[in-house]
DNA sequence: CGTCAGGGAATTGCATGCAATCGCTGTGCC
DNA sequence: GGCACAGCGATTGCATGCAATTCCCTGACG
């Protein structure tokens, strides 16, 4: 394992959780493995302290289990717990939808619905990076639009939890089309002021999203069975 | 301020995060006193260090804030927030309502309504404290009917921040026999296995929940205004 | 041959010490 | 009289060292 430079953009824990998730959630740390703190320490080059400080928060944030003196190990998340915070989103993506439909401002509307129709573009170019950039964004905007702080705190946890076993979504070919169509339909309602029809649209997209990841998810696994 | 003696059942850092986050929620550290390391090593016959790992626990959890070189203050909560909470609390609680009505076991259906006849008699009795005990008992029991870990967890965290603006609730005159009501009508939906009857009943019970804490909230303030 | 007890290495948990940063106060200058 | 800057005290941030716990390996006994 070779050296890094660590970027301290504010203080050393910050920039070693940043670090150290970015390399669980990009999935070069696989779930299982150890995190012994020596072996951080000697990698960032820094004390064993702000690692221990640094692994408090990441367990936290739910990305790694520590057992008292028994060390951290990359979060094992059971196929039961991944279905529930699959669940759970679409729970929250649902009343994110609802509550956009009903307290969006008009610049926010105009907004979602402009950044929501260039990605049209996208969809017929078939350009998956930047498109998964607009999911992100179109996404983020009915979180916001909800205008409940808590509520975007919570979605924000899930989503980073759920992040090592998001990637490759728009890989399954029609999808982007798919993905677009579902979004219209939230937009659509959303602009209305339909809350009803906007949590409905937001349900069946969400819902499509995690059988797509799910599904991945099993498939990279090959079978195996773990728990949290 | 006197010494503490720590009950170290499992680890010091542990220990010192039921400690701390028992004064805040008891309101016996108010909102924005400082939380010097120094003192508090001092207060509980502990070194600086799992002093500091515990404020890292508490501030994940959101009870307190911590901004570098600045020290740590237990959190303001803004009125706003504070409304988002209730709010995203009402959200979970009919989420919750509406799972346990799908996905109840008989045996977790039959213990509901027990424990809910049992404490028709605490009404009559207007045992506040008891009454407040099968409180938690039966929403409890709605979060884990939902069987969904996550969330649970969820439910845990905003519960735990509101913690701090919860007490008082069965002050209220007639709030007891009220609030046994409103379980009534949930009981009856989720044993009628009638999601949205289930989802509907949770949202007006806690939505009333919420506007009696919220106004004990304000009284207490005495009109002064906070942000997050 | 399997099981259990004991000892040692490795790792975590906590204490202590030093360096760095922040805020406050006092002084000088405008 | 007010504002800016420098120095100082206090507090946080990080490094290091020691104590305590766990785990694993070895060996003896059933």
């Amino acid at each position: 394992m070779v050296t890094k430079e660590l970027i301290r953009s504010g203080t050393t824990v910050d920039a070693l959780v940043r670090a150290i998730a970015d390399d669980i959630v990009s999935a070069r740390l696989q779930p299982g493995a150890r995190l012994d703190e020596s072996s951080l320490a000697l990698r960032y080059a820094v004390s064993r302290t702000p690692v221990r400080e640094a692994l408090v928060q990441l367990s936290a944030m739910g990305l790694i289990d520590r057992r008292p003196n028994r060390g951290a190990m990359v979060a094992q998340v059971s196929d039961e717990y991944l279905h529930a915070m699959f669940e759970a989103m679409t729970e929250l993506e649902a009343i994110c939808a609802r509550l956009s439909a009903q307290r969006m401002t008009t610049a926010e509307r105009r907004e979602l619905e402009a950044v929501h129709q260039a990605a049209m573009r996208l969809v017929h170019l078939g350009a998956e990076e930047e498109y998964s950039a607009y999911n992100i964004d179109f996404h983020n905007r009915l979180y916001e639009g909800a205008h409940n702080a808590h509520i975007l705190e919570l979605v924000a946890q899930t989503r980073s939890r759920l992040g090592p076993f998001r990637r490759a979504q728009f890989r399954i070919p029609g999808r982007l089309a798919k993905s677009w169509q579902e979004h219209d339909a939230i937009v659509t309602a959303v602009l209305r002021g339909d809350a009803a029809a906007a949590e409905a649209a937001a349900r069946a997209h969400v819902g499509i999203v995690s059988d797509a990841s799910s599904e991945f998810v099993h498939g990279a696994r090959e079978g195996s069975r773990n728990q949290v």
